[in-house]
DNA sequence: GTCTATAGTCGGATAGAC
DNA sequence: GTCTATCCGACTATAGAC
């Protein structure tokens, strides 16, 4: 914790004392504000974009003034790549399980059907992921809106979060079909399935509409995943 | 052509006037001064956000001074909305000939592979279109982004072109798997079809990094559409 | 129809006290 | 660490001349 040297170069705060007001707990006093600003900035800039998000908005939901605010993260922009580093490592936290069985049992080589379990694993996984918490929800459509029209925070969500996904699905697709990992199908299915799951992601207000459903509950998410399996099987008998 | 009364009801142009200035042609002179505002405002609204996008930079491509912008469109929104109409329009003049042969087949009552290939003929051509020309493109980010985060031009994109396609396309696939047309699972199938081909469109900038492509041309676009085949081909033999 | 000039608003960032 | 007060730039929109 209160490690605020962010990756950027730009305008990083200014304190760089090593001394930290000490609260009640033995904690920084700071890190709790800091926090409360991070997740309020979080659910923001997840309902809307970098630039329709105002640092007063989030400096008034989170209680604070609008210096505070540049007194942790430097700058609006500084502020956004911490959502980006907090939502990765969020991300990353839930999925490490999934993905590391997924990743182990591609070393060992595994025969198509092994395979194709994994990724049912992997992309199940993600959908509940997605469809569980309010949240999951704010990640998605920030991660969404920020790879469809890069911003400030394009490159860490593309390295960390966006190819390293694709890259495991695309392994999984090429074990699946029994071709090379290099195989362009392969990756173009990888694309077509990931794109698939995030309708009803990033893309959650319009698919609702158009299901005619209010929330995504346990029965939809159940049909959802169905029609993916049904895609990850279509994959399987699919030869250029 | 010169029919400025848009379709909304807040801050329409000032004169009414039914006597237009007439340049060398014949037709009225503002008209091309217009056009060439609304395509330049087609492309800027196709690259960035409403927000990013200022009206300084779109008059200043336009070659023309800021009030000229708001003497044709009202103000900022009204030139925002002047365009979805204008995609609307557009779109629909590349996908009525597919889209009305499918309708036709479809109130006929054909069998499964008929279907199946309707269904093929207007992805194909609609993955066609928006690889085609740098326009679509522009077209495609427009409303993609615009039904994500919807904003004053929602409504004109939601229901006039996003649903009628998703309701033409359920269609198809709930005659493909031989169910009712208020079959959810048909519907989401559809969703997740539409889906997966936007991936090359709104998301292009970030699926040709993956792929390491530097455009899509014909075989990229192969590629895709056979991708998308496999998909289909999977419908038909889902059944949940 | 198109322009120049300007009004009015808002948002990000800083100065400096406590 | 957190605040109040303020600056300054950028943007949309209007007034009014030609």
């Amino acid at each position: 914790m209160t490690k605020r040297p962010l990756a950027v170069s730009v305008p990083v705060p200014r304190k760089t004392s090593k001394v930290r007001a000490v609260a009640h707990g033995g904690y920084p006093k700071g890190d709790e504000t800091r926090e409360r600003i991070l997740n309020v900035a979080l659910k923001a800039f997840g309902e809307a974009s970098f630039l329709a998000v105002t640092t007063r908005q989030i400096s008034e939901a989170a209680s604070v003034s609008l210096p505070t605010l540049q007194y942790y993260f430097g700058n609006k922009e500084g502020l956004y790549l911490a959502c980006a580093e907090a939502i990765v490592e969020r991300y990353r936290r839930h999925t490490t399980a999934v993905a590391a069985e997924a990743a182990k049992t591609l070393s060992e080589d595994c025969d198509s059907a092994t395979a194709r379990v994994h990724l049912k694993g992997v992309i199940g996984a993600l959908a509940g992921l997605l469809a569980g918490s309010k949240e999951a929800e704010h990640w998605a459509q920030f991660v969404a809106r920020e790879l469809r029209d890069p911003g400030p925070a394009f490159e860490i969500l593309y390295s960390r979060l966006w190819r390293p996904g694709l890259e495991l699905t695309a392994r999984l697709i090429a074990r699946i079909r029994g071709v090379d990992e290099s195989d362009p199908a392969a990756r173009i299915q990888a694309l077509l399935l990931i794109s698939s799951l995030l309708a009803f992601q990033s893309g959650r207000s319009i698919s609702l509409r158009a299901m005619h459903w209010s929330a995504i509950g346990r029965e939809e998410l159940a049909m959802i995943v169905s029609g993916l399996d049904a895609q990850i099987d279509a994959i399987s008998r699919h030869q250029t």
